[in-house]
DNA sequence: CCCCTTTCTGTACGTTTGTACATCAATTGA
DNA sequence: TCAATTGATGTACAAACGTACAGAAAGGGG
């Protein structure tokens, strides 16, 4: 009943340093997508690794230790991810609107998701942590600002960001239409930079 | 050197329930905006509101509770910044880019980027606390929505979320005319919505 | 085959945690 | 003034924690 899968480990007792290890900083990485960076025990990631207590011990001068190596992992397949961003962008006929179905088909993966959120909790609360949390923000910017202006890279980048919390939060994913939309609106504004005074909607003044 | 300043609480020994059970709250909320909803303990908060450990359990069921009612008591404090929001586009001769200070001010101010982040993290993390997380965005759709279609409402608030995040992750925060001139992009798109091929920037095709 | 090195395992220990509860002090109504 | 009551306090305890470490076991060289 309160047995988790186990995620990987070589057989119990066979040596495989390399292999353990692996096993653990995964089980770690897994643990902190489900329960936040402050949830992870040595004891907990043996369980889920399926290894021996001392085992969690022996890679990693200590729990924080791991804990790094772990968020690094997660920062790994975020860069795996944006790979195929810069694929994406890099190809001749890019339009913006192109962005769009790789955005959502980030925002519909729940574990992409909530390491993003989980990374930028890190980054916010520990200083220590805020380069690896900036990585994915800092990245998507340099590869969007291969096609797009600097600023206008960083508005897609903030807004994309802000996509992610609104996945965490709600059920419904952003329809396509509306990320594209979105993106674009970004990307191509009507007045690249202005204050005037604008036409606007007018939704009915408060009673 | 260990002493944390005390928040408010009444005289030790001294009799007020409400006001010891709001100095706990106060204490809890604080403690949390340094290190996260999982770094409460009974015991720190204790120290911080400067009342007896026995206090900290009297009042709330469990831990968990007394954590609830702390961000509740973070909640409330966005929702009164949110009122200054309504204030804001209510208006007559209001502007998208009337918001941008608004915005503005938000993001420089540490406590307010962290408490709506650890929000954000404790609502994506626990079904629970959703709704809770869930309400500034809500509300500040609604409040949108009064001003512009709901679409661009929530476009609008994405991007603030995202910004959000910008705040906490970077020490120099976003520029006022940056500010402005997204919030205008994505309130008054060119081209209210297409997915046809746009007009778009070159920044040199990677060599 | 056996031995030596490296890896793996489980136990143990001191700390900190959430929570329960007995004791004490402050306030109030008579 | 003086019980009686309600609120505040500190101690106690089991559970879970990070970490250290002694011993078992595996793999390779002789």
């Amino acid at each position: 009943m309160t047995e988790q899968p186990v995620i990987d480990a070589p057989a119990p007792g066979r040596r495989d340093p390399e292999g353990r290890k692996r096993a653990i900083i995964a089980a770690a990485a897994e643990l902190i997508i489900e329960g936040g960076t402050a949830s992870l025990t040595h004891r907990r990631v043996a369980a889920r690794a399926g290894v021996s207590l001392g085992s969690t011990t022996q890679y990693f001068a200590s729990l924080d230790e791991l804990r790094e190596s772990a968020l690094e992992q997660l920062v790994a397949e975020t860069d795996a991810a944006l790979d195929l961003l810069a694929e994406i962008t890099s190809a001749d006929d890019f339009t913006v609107a192109d962005l769009a179905p790789f955005v959502r088909s980030w925002l519909v993966d729940p574990r992409q998701v909530q390491a993003d959120l989980i990374l930028v909790s890190a980054g916010a609360s520990d200083p220590t942590r805020r380069a690896l949390a900036r990585r994915w923000f800092d990245r998507a910017v340099a590869i969007l600002s291969e096609r797009l202006p600097p600023d206008r890279a960083r508005a897609v980048a903030i807004y994309v960001d802000g996509a992610m919390i609104h996945a965490g939060l709600h059920d419904e994913p952003l329809d396509l239409d509306v990320i594209v939309g979105d993106l674009e609106a970004l990307a191509h504004p009507a007045r690249p930079r202005s204050t005037e005074p604008a036409p606007q909607h007018q939704n009915g003044p408060r009673s």
